[in-house]
DNA sequence: AGACAAATAT
DNA sequence: GATATTTGTC
């Protein structure tokens, strides 16, 4: 047995039945491998529309297309040959496949979902792969966890809690079809890793917490920054990532046409519109983007400006001034996340006591920094505000 | 069906 | 070589 059958199928669960591609509709199952989905539907509104297409209608709807593109489709079929996919329309993501001169070519298929629209493949190959089963042309699935997917995928989990979220509850929940409960079950692996390196960290973070008292409330004594009346670290619901706002779940962004397939591993709700898509390759990723940890103990919907160890504050928050995008030049001290090395922790505190260090300092400015936190210089605050079109600042108010 | 580990791909 | 994902096994 190669391919387990059950990465074939296709749940369509809002018919309540099960398809193999390859067999109820054999050239369904090719298409499905090459459609671009996004141009085919044309779908420019929903972030997640309907995910519970039914194959059939989709099989349907895409009759048409089919014959436009059996030479497309009959290319695949030889699977020996280079192609090059560039959806109907010619203008969709670009998905290429490469051949494999190789006598046993292995085609990968890249599931990918970008919320827009059903799932859709991409193609690979592998020249390099080795086989068990070298005679069979054995397709391997990969699924590209997206954000928007992984998104609907912690949302899942949130919703089921972590001791009942398994993978077929998840798979359940997210209702996106192409996933197999494998597929699920891989990611939660991974997720559920990843959570104990959160926890370890926040067990940390807790410990240096307790040193210094917080006074992260409100007027109200509300709970500010996670923390309780107590000034402890609350414990979070989920642990890792607080519960999305509601209107994200309601509303996803709208920018998912074409995901890039980040680290997935960022909160599913924080806006990817503000986030540029494209960074010099030269330059370290701004702080915003740093894929671990994704989610600063401080937050509002949008990157806060942050003090940083090694270069102060990055730039004061302004009132009237928006502090979704941050500043250009930022140094970014990668805190390497789970599964790296521990050299970095070991030499300094994690990111996770930073941020709350940092909470502290936010919330109550006028108290001493802590060891460790410059304050900003002059010189780049001014410009900063320079930056944001401030020329002048009032001069300070006397302290009391 | 789920968890885990090994294998494999990128 | 590191990481992500799939596949196999219990």
């Amino acid at each position: 047995m190669i391919a387990s059958m059950e990465s074939q199928e296709f749940l369509g669960t809002s018919c309540g039945f099960t398809i193999n591609p390859e067999e109820d509709f054999p050239e369904f199952g090719d298409l499905l491998d090459i459609i671009d989905f996004d141009d085919l539907l044309g779908v420019a509104g929903d972030v997640l529309p309907d995910l519970e297409m039914d194959p059939e209608i989709l099989a349907r709807d895409f009759s048409d297309h089919m014959k436009a593109s059996s030479a497309i489709t009959s290319e695949k079929t030889d699977s020996q040959g280079e192609t090059k996919n560039k959806g109907i329309s010619g203008r969709g993501k670009e998905v290429v496949s490469k051949r494999d001169h190789n006598e046993t070519p292995v085609v990968e298929t890249v599931v990918n979902y970008n919320g827009d629209s059903d799932c859709k493949r991409k193609h690979s190959s592998s020249g390099s792969t080795k086989n068990k089963n070298n005679e069979g042309k054995r397709k391997v699935k990969k699924v590209d966890w997206t954000p928007e997917l992984h998104r609907r995928f912690v949302e899942a989990v949130d919703q089921l809690g972590l001791e009942k979220a398994v993978p077929s509850r998840i798979l359940e929940l997210m209702g996106v079809h192409c996933l197999t409960r494998h597929n699920v079950a891989s990611h939660l692996q991974k997720y559920r890793s990843h959570q104990k390196h959160l926890l370890a960290r926040e067990a940390e973070a807790v410990n240096w917490t307790r040193k210094r008292p917080i006074y992260g409330l409100d007027s109200t004594g509300a709970n500010i920054n996670g923390r309780n009346k107590n000034g402890w670290l609350a414990p979070t619901p989920t642990i890792g990532f607080p519960p999305p706002p509601p209107t994200a779940v309601a509303s996803p962004p709208v920018h998912h046409h074409h995901f890039r397939p980040l680290h997935v591993w960022g909160h599913p709700t924080v806006n990817q519109s503000v986030i540029p898509h494209v960074f010099p390759k030269h330059l370290p990723p701004p702080f915003w983007v740093s894929d671990t940890p994704y989610w600063p103990r401080i937050h509002n919907g949008t990157a806060p400006y942050l003090p940083t160890l090694a270069t102060g504050f990055r730039a004061l928050p302004v009132a009237g001034i928006p502090q979704a995008m941050p500043p250009h030049h930022t140094v970014y001290k990668p805190d390497h996340g789970y599964g790296g090395s521990r050299s970095l922790v070991d030499l300094h505190p994690s990111k996770e006591s930073v941020d709350a260090a940092i909470g502290d300092v936010l919330t109550r400015p006028w108290l001493p920094l802590p060891l460790g936190l410059k304050p900003p210089a002059v010189d780049g605050v001014m410009t900063e505000l320079h930056r944001h079109g401030v020329s002048e600042v009032p001069p300070t108010a006397p302290c009391a």
